[in-house]
DNA sequence: CCGGATCCGTTTCGATACTG
DNA sequence: CAGTATCGAAACGGATCCGG
């Protein structure tokens, strides 16, 4: 967005105010599927994000309540980037997002068995999905995953 | 989105390529929950979004098959659009910002009653809604919206 | 009038280089 | 590793004009 606009009375307009900008939800979905939590590992990832964008995203997601920054206690270089309540109620969002992908990209990029077992049970799955990341996990990447939960679980249960 | 950026694989690139652009979502919204349909609609409607803008964002989401353009029947020198399946695909996000909105939104502009409903029955809802928007309809304006049929269902049906 | 297209000053982005 | 500084390029947005 170039330039603050007029506010409006809409179901969306506070969604768009805050995001705005496709950067901030590639760094949510770094967060949310991958597991990152860092500067260099979002830098890494994000498509080959510049360094300053990044750091203007981070800054007005964290100023947003969005994102909150704390030093890492084993690597005080390090600054760890988390999921705020508020920022795990997006979740849902990138979920439903990540299904419309599913559904009409050519490429079909995402898991497909995931995707669908999210649809067939939405309200425990976000709600599982959520803990997770909330505990420092992520959907697709490392030990403890939400794939991996779901894997052990069996597709029956 | 300045410039196109590398393609990865990831569950929501495809959305974001697709969208990458708050107006875009602003379009979408008037239809979904307006029930606005014209190139003018659009213009008095989305925040004052100039001219150019807008004509540059409905073409492209036309290019990308999630609006389609129709001459008005009725009045010749109009143009109708309207959501494709793909377009009519984009409303589960819409709520679940809408629903994020309405829970972070300090000014609150989103109208609770409804959010608290579609909450209550997602599966139902998104059906009730897809099919309301597909013929026409939106969910707050005109005669035939959703919020009237829920009225007229009443809350406990 | 409606739906755009064109022009043009201004803003913001993004690649690279640089610093603590 | 985690950011800042610089600067050219691109997109924005307001005004204006045009075809039907």
């Amino acid at each position: 967005m170039r330039q603050r606009r007029r506010r409006s009375t809409c179901p969306i307009n506070f969604f768009v105010e805050a995001f705005g900008d496709s950067w901030s939800f590639l760094i949510i979905r770094d967060i949310v599927f991958f597991g990152k939590h860092t500067f260099g590992e979002f830098a890494s990832s994000s498509e080959g994000i510049a360094s300053n964008i990044l750091a203007s995203r981070l800054a007005r997601l964290e100023q947003e309540s969005i994102l909150v920054k704390a030093p890492d206690e084993s690597d005080r270089r390090k600054e760890i980037y988390s999921l705020t309540e508020k920022g795990l109620d997006l979740i849902p969002i990138l979920l439903e997002m990540a299904n419309w992908s599913a559904k009409h990209d050519p490429e079909t990029s995402a898991p497909l068995a995931f995707v669908a077992r999210v649809n067939a049970d939405k309200e425990n799955m976000f709600r599982l999905i959520r803990e997770t990341v909330r505990a420092g996990g992520a959907i697709f990447a490392g030990p403890g995953s939400v794939v991996e939960q779901l894997a052990v679980a069996g597709p029956g249960s």
